[in-house]
RNA sequence: UGAGUGGGUCAGGUGGUCGCCGGCUUUAAUGUGCCGGAGGAAAGUCCGAGCAGGACAGGGCACGGUGGCAGUUAACGGCUGCCCCGGGUGACCGGCGGGAAAGUGCCGCAGAAAAUAUACGGCCGAUGGUUCCUUCGGGGACACAGGUAAAGGUGAAAUGGUGCGGUAAGAGCGCACCGCGAUGGUGGUAACAUCAUCGGCAUGGUAAACCCCACCGCCUGCAAGACCAAGCAGCUGUCAGCCCGGCCCGGGCAAUGACAGCGGGUAGGUUGCUUCCCUUUAUGGGAGAGCUGGCUGGCGACAGUCGGUCCAGUUAAAUGGCCACCACCUUGCGGAAGUGAGGUACAGAACUCGGCUUAUCGACCCACUCAGUUU
RNA sequence: UGGGGUAUAGUGUAACGGCAGCACGACAGACUCUGAAUCUGUUUGUCUAGGUUCGAAUCCUAGUACCCCAG
């Protein structure tokens, strides 16, 4: 039986982390959020979100934090490991997504089902353009 | 019963399960067990403190703030009670509410005039003057001397108001009432109220315009500050001093240093930091504008005293997800029982307190006012 | 987190407490065969709510939004 715990050395600590995981400009994305992805060698995935200040007040960030926090916790074993996974919410859209429903509960359903899709998807850009670079290098 | 006024409390609850953060215990360690884990506004950062640093934190000026009186407090621009003014039938509400005879400024348009009591305009011309008539008593005209401040369409505001008398015309010129001022008495700690006498009224408004008066205020802020680790490369200019970051006084530091500019390096950790100290490890003692319950004093804010208690501590930043039941609200179906769907505000600690202000679905409680009905 | 500032027409900006302007734009008309340019005219505003004042864009109080600075 796989657990599902998540603490402090699972998640993206550092600014120079997020700077990384950015500069390999592998990203997938919907309605909600993107999904950037890189690679690491700590033997297990490592989450961090982001979230800008227009996608609503405290209260509602932290609620969004915490929901794609219980995501990633639950999820783990379901995507590839040996990644860092960045979570950013989009401005816009994911704004007219929270205030047209504001319960909240049918989001982290979507967020559950979108998040392990998006994962896949970025994984496979992400090894694509690591491809490319090698070559370009060589 | 209806309408309303003021104040207070709560901020859905219970259980299960998967997690997160901190403390203690135990373990080599992951872990296990137990305990604790957002708010009334945590918010805005509008005030006041503690705490830390800036010479030893001191004086004056400048600058800024406050502004009825008395009290309360660690302190405050907060709060409490009272006074005054305005509003409401009333409970009650609102008020940056000192000084305009210390000085300066401003008062557009309109209006004769906007701060100087006088010109303009007006009225009169009793008393003088000129002149005409005359029955010689006097009567008329002129507007010359002069007397007046009532009327003058305005305006936010016009030099006390209204009424009666008075007069040549008038006028606080006289009187009555109202307003204003002075003096004195009474009540009150005081703001102030009230009564009596006198003055006939003498100088409009604006100080959230400058200003004056009284009182208060050094400056910067936990990203303050302290310690550890890592790392680099110094150079130039100015001053003989530099610091107290507006100025002066007074004070302190240094004798190769201070300041300024350019360039380089690091952008990690511990602490401050969660009631605080002391001894010692026992559930010890002391101190705490801490929280809470009782009693006493006070109209009240609050104070005193006795007992209980110690209540989040993160740092890309913990307090969450799911399930079940119940409570309340909206709504669909239904005669009803019931059942389906949706919802349960504002909002998230970041050094800590005391206020203020702003946001807020609702529920409940207390006191009071007005109107109506019944007894 | 702390400190400071701004808000005026669609945009950029003026305005001692006394009628809220200017430029660009937009719209309409003129000129032209048509368009551009030019000329003429029109349009729209003091961030919000209270207060002081006879009278607030301006003064005071409270809020809202945005911007800048320190580290």
């Amino acid at each position: 039986m796989a657990r599902f715990i998540f603490r402090k050395t699972q998640r993206l600590v550092d600014n120079s982390h997020f700077r990384r995981v950015l500069e390999d400009r592998s990203c997938a994305g919907n309605d909600l959020f993107r999904l950037y992805v890189s690679g690491n060698d700590c033997g297990h995935p490592r989450f961090g979100v982001s979230i800008g200040k227009k996608a609503g007040n405290a209260v509602r960030r932290n609620r969004l934090k915490r929901l794609a926090r219980e995501v990633f916790r639950l999820e783990q074993h379901n995507i590839a490991p040996d990644y860092d996974y960045l979570l950013i919410f989009s401005l816009k859209k994911s704004k007219n997504n929270i205030t047209s429903n504001r319960s909240d509960g049918p989001n982290f359903e979507i967020l559950k089902s979108s998040f392990v899709r998006m994962s896949q998807k970025a994984v496979e850009k992400w090894r694509r353009n690591t491809h490319l670079r090698q070559t370009e290098n060589l």
